[in-house]
DNA sequence: CGAGCGCTTGATTGAGTTCAAAAATCGTGG
DNA sequence: CCACGATTTTTGAACTCAATCAAGCGCTCG
C-alpha cells in the first residue's frame, strides 16, 4: 500500500515513516479506473499527482479537436499541471489514466510540508524542476530540429517499458504526428531490418 | 550603470542597495559586443546572464548545421542554460550577442547568496522557474499544434519590440520555420491586407 | 458474435523545405 | 557621403515529409 510513494520520499530525502505520516492530511490515496479523469481543460489543478501504479497522461486539445499529449507518467513518476497549481489559473490540459492506476493526490502544501519537515527537499523541488526544463528542452528542439522517425527511435530507446504500454496513437500523440505517419515509419523501420524486439 | 540590475531585484524583492552591494563578489558587469560569445556549445555554463541593455539568443546547432533559436533576452531579461550550470554538464547551446550589449553576469552562488540575504528570493526563483517551464510548455504546443503563420503572429503579438530589432531570418530560427517560409508567411498575410505596422 | 476501436495501407493533398537567383538593405572604408 | 561588398529578404520552381481522406483488417470486450 503505497509502498513506491514513501520508498520513492524515502529514497530522495531520508524522511522517515514517522515524518510521513505526519503529513498525512497533505495526500491521499486514490483508485482510478482506465479513462477517468484527474483533470479537465478548464479546471483548476489542485494537486500533483504520484503514480503509485498503474499509467496516467496529461495532453491538450487544439482547436482541430486533436489530442496533444504533453506527458506520460508511470509509476513512480509525479506528474502535474504546474502552470495551473502554481500560478492558480484555469488549466488548458485534461489528466486521465491509461491504465487502472494508483494516485497519490499531493495537496498544494504538500511540497512546503515535507520541506518544513526535512529542508533538504527545497534542494530536491528544485531539482526536480530543472530536470522538467532539461527536459522541456529536449523536446522542443526534437520537434524542431528531428523528424518522426528520429524522434520515435529516441522514444523507444528513453522509455522502452512505455513503448509496450502505451497504445500506438497515443505515442504518436505525443511525438507529434497522425497515427498513421507513426504506422508508416514503423514499417519502414521494419523493412530496412531494423529490430527492436 | 546597471539600473535596471538594481531595480529588477529592487522590484521584485525589496533588496536594498546595501544587501545587493554586499552580494557584489557574485556577479560582475561585461559588456559585449554584437556577435560576442557568453557560451558555446561543449562549454560549460558557468553564469546566469542578465542583460542590462542590448539583446543576446541562445541557441543550438543541429546535425545539418542549422541554428535552432531557444531564447531570446533584451533587457532585464535573465538567460541561462540551466541544464549546464543547474547539472554541471557541457552545454548543447551557445549563447551570443545580436546587438552590442552590456551584460550582468551572476555566478552560481549568486541566487544562494541572495536567498540568504532575502529569503523572500527562494519565492522568486521559484516562481521564476515556473514562468520558464509555462513557456516551454506553450512552445511545446504552438509547435504540435499551430501552424507557422500562427505562430508568427503569436510571436508578434506577445513581443512587438523584438519582432523590430530581431532580425527576420533569426525569428524564422525561433518559430522552427526557414527563413524563406516566413517571408512567405509575411507576403501571404500582407496580401490579405493585414498591416500590423 | 457483432460493433467498435486500433492499426495498417493506399491515394492524394498540402505546408513547408530546398535550391537557385534576384532584389533590397546594411555597414564600412575610402 | 558615397560606393561597394556582404548580408538579408524576397521570389520562383521543384520536391518532400507528413497530413488527410478513405477503406479494409483484426482483435477484444460487451
Amino acid at each position: 500500500m503505497l509502498n513506491n510513494f514513501y520508498h520513492f520520499f524515502q529514497a530522495n530525502g531520508k524522511i522517515s515513516m514517522e515524518e510521513m505520516e505526519s503529513l498525512k492530511s497533505l495526500y491521499h490515496r486514490e483508485e482510478v479506473k482506465k479513462g477517468d479523469f484527474l483533470l479537465r481543460e478548464g479546471g483548476h489543478c489542485h494537486h500533483t499527482f504520484f503514480v503509485e501504479s498503474g499509467l496516467i497522461r496529461m495532453y491538450a486539445i487544439d482547436g482541430q479537436g486533436k489530442e496533444h499529449i504533453v506527458q506520460f507518467a508511470c509509476e513512480n513518476w509525479l506528474l502535474s499541471d504546474r502552470s495551473s497549481a502554481y500560478f492558480d489559473e484555469s488549466s488548458d490540459y485534461f489528466i486521465d489514466a491509461i491504465e487502472d492506476s494508483v494516485v497519490v493526490m499531493l495537496d498544494k502544501g504538500f511540497v512546503d510540508g515535507i520541506i518544513e519537515v526535512n529542508p533538504s527537499f527545497q534542494r530536491i523541488n528544485e531539482r526536480l524542476l530543472h530536470n522538467h526544463i532539461r527536459h522541456l528542452q529536449k523536446r522542443i528542439h526534437g520537434l524542431m530540429a528531428e523528424t518522426a522517425e528520429e524522434r520515435y527511435l529516441e522514444f523507444i530507446n528513453l522509455y522502452p517499458d512505455l513503448t509496450l504500454r502505451v497504445p500506438q496513437w497515443m505515442m504518436a500523440s505525443y511525438l507529434g504526428v497522425t497515427p498513421e505517419s507513426l504506422s508508416r515509419v514503423r514499417r519502414d523501420l521494419a523493412k530496412r531490418n531494423f529490430k527492436s524486439y
